[in-house]
DNA sequence: TGTGAAGGCA
């Protein structure tokens, strides 16, 4: 055989990606050739690079004397498609100084390995490099520069790229749109995949996936839905992480037997999949059914559930009210023979569990024999069930725990300011306010939106800007109104400023969810259930509002605040006012 | 050669 034809048929076994042929190649030019050429032990490295075979790439490229660009840059890519990113950086460095130039298939390749904050470092290096060479423009290295400024959370860098990319693709406008969803930049990421769509773009699979991602976010169901219709039409192959993103799409936009019919279909799951449909069950409090799955997926398939998977459960035990079956399931991992490594994650759930269960002393007692010392997530919850359960002993142990590890966080004192309050604490009360005044603490601000057709609306607190702001404010007067005949009253304990108890009332009937709600009022027609959406978790006294409101004017509300779903119907609410 | 899905508590 001549070089030729060794050319030819590892050429072939590259692009079937035929492991086995293309080592009998390899096999035979060992026994023929004396010095194989250059160009052929580099097409060798591209066919176990691409076959993951790392250890038989590395052997073909010690072996070499000369190196070209194209061995060292297959070989680059072969430590960063197994994640072994320095090795790649290394490579590159070996690459320079070895006086090899790269071209723009190294950059884009390289670039792709300098995720994370200490790769960062090293991707602004190369960026510096690549401002001397002439391949800043070339698309592919683009694309591969503005994902990894977007995954060191530099989303203005990375959109400057974009914007200067000479022409834009598939790929690139992928790369944004991800990088935006991943920073939960979701009305960003919508804004480029509406661009993407109007230019007449072929999204692809990965395109949907990270669109997905962005409508999960907002929970923007007939966004979503509408997502998955393209995809159906495209005709695309069955890919996991694709029907992945749309159970998960679906279950954040609350629809689970849309999400779980897509999940019965698949041919194969991962345990991602199995992880977004636990999740799916729990954030609705329903905890049988998160409890049913796991056990099916232990049971019946070969995925091994990892620290997600009971992240999910235990949760959906605590929001489902099982937490006898949480606790044993805890119990059951704490022995270790599933070779999950326990984090403070877990212990939280299990604080939250038994919380939720109004065991707050069995919590505390809990959280003193942890072998991990407790964090502010852990001392929250146990605050959080302090305030449910009137516990204010503890919730003071809780409360001044958490100030002393998270002084800044508004939302620690409003929830230590609700337990005072309903308690009557009014000298623990004020001073406080006091603190909180002093620290001149800055509330996140709370916004709230609804999907029509296909727009969102959304409502930040006392906002006056949304061109329907007449009817809305009206009709949340009606509201309120209406339901305070039947029995509701303002709980003013939610107002953290200092103010008179009208001003507070105000402030109260401003907040973002209802305006929201009022806004849904008007705009669906009755029998209709409304969708409303929150960034943060939803204030006690909204929660009583929708709940008075669903019972008065017979609507049903599915309200997702940052947390989980309150599924409310004639006066119920799905969390039993635990959340 | 570039883009990729899940996660407790607050």
């Amino acid at each position: 055989m001549k070089f030729k034809d060794y050319d030819y048929l590892l050429k072939e076994c590259i692009k079937q990606r035929a492991l086995r042929e293309g080592q009998g190649v390899h096999a035979h030019m060992i026994r023929t050739c004396y010095n194989p050429p250059e160009y052929l032990r580099t097409r060798l490295i591209v066919l176990y690079v691409k076959c993951e075979v790392l250890g038989d790439a590395i052997r073909v490229f010690d072996e070499m004397s000369e190196r070209n660009v194209v061995s060292w840059t297959a070989m680059i890519s072969g430590y960063a498609r197994s994640g072994r990113d320095s090795e790649a950086l290394n490579l590159f460095v070996r690459m320079l100084r070895s006086g090899t130039d790269p071209n723009e298939f190294t950059f884009a390749t390289v670039l792709t390995s300098c995720t994370g904050s200490f790769g960062f470092q090293n991707g602004r290096q190369i960026h510096s490099l690549l401002v001397k060479s002439p391949f800043e423009s070339h698309i592919y290295v683009g694309s591969s520069l503005l994902d990894m400024y977007a995954k060191a959370s530099r989303i203005h860098e990375a959109r400057y790229i974009f914007e200067g990319l000479p022409e834009r693709d598939v790929v690139s406008c992928t790369a944004i749109i991800s990088g935006y969803a991943q920073l939960g930049l979701d009305e960003e990421a919508l804004d480029v995949f509406r661009g993407l769509q109007r230019e007449g773009m072929t999204s692809n699979y990965v395109t949907y996936a990270s669109i997905l991602t962005a409508l999960s976010g907002l929970a923007a169901f007939e966004h979503g839905r509408q997502v998955h219709n393209h995809v159906l039409r495209s005709e695309l192959p069955l890919y996991v992480v694709l029907q992945n993103s749309l159970i998960d799409m679906y279950a954040k936009c609350g629809n689970l037997i849309y999400a779980r019919r897509i999940f019965e279909k698949m041919p194969e799951r991962t345990v991602i999949t199995w992880n977004a449909m636990i999740v799916g069950y729990s954030k609705h409090g329903m905890g049988k059914d998160a409890v049913d799955l796991y056990t099916m997926m232990r049971e019946e398939s070969n995925i091994r559930p990892n620290s997600t998977t009971l992240l999910a459960v235990l949760s959906g035990c605590g929001h489902g009210g099982m937490e006898n079956t949480g606790l044993e399931i805890f119990s059951e991992l704490a022995t270790g023979k599933d070779g999950i490594d326990l984090g403070i994650e877990h212990y939280g759930c299990v604080v939250d569990l038994l919380g939720r269960a109004g065991q707050v002393r069995k919590a505390f007692q809990f959280i003193q024999r942890m072998p991990i010392k407790p964090n502010a997530a852990i001392w929250g919850s146990l605050l959080g069930a302090c305030r449910v359960h009137q516990d204010v002993d503890i919730g003071k142990i809780a409360g001044d725990q958490l100030l002393e590890i998270e002084p800044e966080n508004a939302g620690n004192y409003v929830v230590l300011s609700n337990l005072y309050g309903s308690a009557g604490r009014w000298d623990d009360l004020r001073r406080l306010r006091e603190l909180m005044t002093e620290k001149s603490m800055m509330k996140e601000p709370g916004k709230s939106w609804i999907e029509l057709g296909q727009t969102l609306h959304t409502f930040y607190a006392s906002d006056r800007s949304h061109p329907m702001k007449e009817e809305v404010f009206a009709k949340l007067m009606e509201l309120s109104n209406r339901i305070k005949e039947v029995g509701y009253a303002p709980d003013l304990s939610c107002v953290l400023y200092d103010v008179d108890e009208e001003q507070k009332e105000k402030i109260l009937l401003s907040h973002s969810e209802k305006l929201a709600l009022a806004f849904g009022m008007i705009s669906f027609s009755e029998g209709k259930p409304i969708r409303v959406m929150k960034n943060l978790r939803v204030c006690v006294d909204c929660h009583n509002f929708v709940k008075y409101v669903s019972k008065v004017y017979g609507r049903e509300v599915l309200l997702r605040d940052k947390s989980r779903f309150h599924h409310i119907v004639n006066g119920t609410c799905s969390c039993g006012d635990y959340w």
